[in-house]
RNA sequence: GCGCCCGUAGCUCAGUUGGAUAGAGUGUCAGACUCCGACUCUGAAGGCCGCGCGUUCGAGUCGCGCCGAGCGCACCA
């Protein structure tokens, strides 16, 4: 049930037919259709541009002469505008056709095997250890938790990483802190607050006593080389900072199936030097080692400090090898701000340059924009953050208030209230293309009208809430009822979804799942308000309630693929 | 200074191998709906698509140059 592929074949016949003799026409007719500006001109509209030089003849007139080839029984009628053949369906078998390919899996519709066999590894989230989650991890958790899903939905297997933060001389500090003044009880209490009190504290201190900041290394050099103390505390850290993300991370239904961060890999780089430099590519520079970009229009990778230390490139080209050697990935997705573009430019050139060719084209920096808040940027120190938990916090008991409002006798009230007071966080976060800023603002965050998920979430409720109240229904379908202009609207929307969510795996952009699902309820309020569903015409009704229900199927997939629930019932 | 990215309605944004009269949401104003869920629907107003030159039958889209904003440019990640 591809009717581009079905109108594409069609333009083939209609050519062969007007233009026996021809040359040198375009091989892919479908690539070439579009679909027209307003509903009124047609389903599809093949453009006659392109085919001018080769037949030798002004756009309209070819579209004429096509028009006068052929008739089909699924095209109601083919009408030339300028240079455009535009192609009108007939209205009731493309609504027959389309639904029973929906309702034969509709769970299904959207999905496909472009991916089958082939693995992605994608990188996101990647919080610090011993860090508050705030807003400014939301997009890379958010982006890579809808792509994971999206892969997935064609077909590839994914690896979602969680590259932790967790290296650094600061952790040294840290635990040399906690070992001074630290409180084991306190720490279990505050989390990730208590360790960032000890590492404020530790740089105080220090300031008075520069021999802190020696001891401080030492502690990391503890942890690094394995001892047992550092390496507990070091751990019980972790533990802790992690234990507080996953409560954020159950919120937002979002998992991994690999945490090995920073640390994982701090045994690996050793083999990176090594190879760097048999391979010739390490020079010395300043007393540190580096691998030198310049004729690729790039500073220098720094691979080792001047005291021997490892960087952020060290372990991220020992993270790239490692997972091509462990996943034997296809594509590798890095989800993270645009920032750090020339960092991944410079990372992807070194390991090609060190005969690693699929970093080439496997490896993606899938960038996205900076979050402000309002205005200014975010800033730990001085208080100006939005925490994760608080807004995700304040947008529940928001939604919980509507509820209690609109819908008080709702048996599951708080679990409806998660379900859409994070789908609105997530959904605005998922609204625009990836690379756009957010300037955040609490007000904007928590308004559920016009575009928003809750609109979106609220359309499937009213799917659902119809299909509940349709009486049993023995007759068929009669189709002739689905061929009034706000459903075919519909269909027409529909029938897109799987090309669109493909689009969206391309471009690794999962705003166009959010819009496309967005144009779906919109389109299914606008039907439901100019006809009624249910009356007492059976097979009329039992048509209406199919387009119902398969809207509501895809509204549901939609919305899972940006990552949101779907209630029934808000 | 160099590099990357962005600039479309008051605001937030769609618009991708160049294609028909540049579209949504929001805000403003005006309406509809006694109803299968009023978190719904309709309409109006609102545009030198940052500016200029070029390529083309055709440019919001491609190229070049400018202007403006953001980000980055070796021992943090």
């Amino acid at each position: 049930m591809d009717m581009k592929q079905r109108i594409a074949g069609l333009v083939e016949e209609m050519l062969h037919a007007a233009f026996p003799q021809a040359q040198g026409l375009p091989e892919d007719l479908a690539a070439l259709l579009e679909v027209p500006p307003e509903e009124k001109m047609g389903d599809y509209a093949f453009p006659c541009f392109k085919l001018s030089k080769a037949l030798r003849m002004g756009p309209p007139m070819i579209a004429k002469k096509l028009s006068e080839a052929v008739e089909k029984p699924e095209i109601a009628r083919v009408e030339c505008v300028g240079g455009y053949l535009n192609f009108f369906f007939n209205r009731e078998n493309f609504a027959r056709e389309l639904l029973s390919a929906i309702m034969a899996a509709p769970d299904r519709w959207g999905s496909s095997e472009d991916g089958k066999g082939k693995t992605v590894c994608m990188d996101y989230s990647s919080i610090n250890i011993a860090k508050r989650f705030h807003l400014g991890h939301l997009s890379t958790t958010v982006i890579g938790n809808s792509l994971k899903r999206i892969y997935d939905f064609q077909g590839w297997k994914t690896v979602s990483i969680n590259h932790l933060g967790d290296w650094g001389t600061q952790f040294g500090k840290m635990v040399c802190a906690y070992k001074k003044w630290g409180d084991k009880e306190k720490v279990e209490q505050g989390g990730v607050d208590e360790m960032t009190r000890l590492y404020v504290r530790f740089n105080e201190e220090a300031k008075l006593d520069p021999a802190l900041e020696d001891e401080g290394r030492a502690w990391f050099k503890k942890i690094e080389d394995g001892d047992e103390e550092a390496l507990s505390i070091f751990q019980w850290f972790k533990d802790v900072t992690l234990k507080d993300a996953m409560k954020v991370y159950d919120v937002l239904d979002v998992r991994f199936d690999s945490y090995a961060g920073e640390s994982f890999y701090a045994d690996k780089t050793d083999r990176v030097v090594r190879e760097l430099e048999e391979k010739g590519l390490l020079k010395d520079s300043d007393g540190a080692k580096i691998v030198d970009l310049e004729e690729y229009g790039m500073p220098p990778c720094l691979i080792l400090k001047s005291d021997g230390a490892t960087l952020y490139h060290t372990r991220d080209i020992a993270a790239a090898i490692y997972r091509k050697e462990t996943y034997h990935f296809d594509e590798s997705l890095y989800i993270v701000a645009y920032q750090q573009d020339l960092h991944f430019k410079q990372l992807f050139k070194v390991l090609e340059l060190m005969g690693y060719g699929w970093a080439k084209d496997q490896c993606k920096h899938v960038s996205f924009g900076m979050v402000s808040y309002e205005g200014q940027a975010m800033a730990t120190r001085t208080g100006h953050v939005v925490l994760l938990d608080e807004l995700l916090t304040r947008a529940q008991e928001k939604a919980l208030a509507i509820i209690n409002e609109k819908s008080p006798n709702l048996e599951n009230k708080e679990e409806v209230a998660r379900q859409v007071g994070v789908g609105a966080v997530v959904y605005a976060t998922l609204q625009n293309n990836r690379i756009k800023d957010i300037d955040f603002w609490w007000d904007r965050a928590l308004n559920f009208d016009g575009e928003t998920g809750p609109y979106v979430q609220y359309t499937f409720a009213r799917c659902c809430s119809v299909l509940r109240k349709a009486p049993e229904i023995t007759a068929a379908p009669d189709y002739a009822a689905l061929t009034d202009d706000e459903a075919q609207a519909l269909l027409r929307l529909l029938s897109r979804f799987p090309e669109t969510v493909a689009e969206a795996c391309l471009r690794n952009e999962p705003s166009i799942v959010t819009r496309a699902t967005t144009e779906i309820a919109k389109a299914y309020n606008k039907y439901y308000y100019e006809h009624r569903i249910l009356d007492e015409d059976a097979a009329a009704t039992a048509a209406r309630l199919q387009l119902t229900d398969a809207c509501r199927q895809v509204i549901k997939t939609g919305l899972y693929l940006i990552g949101l629930a779907a209630p029934e019932r808000m």
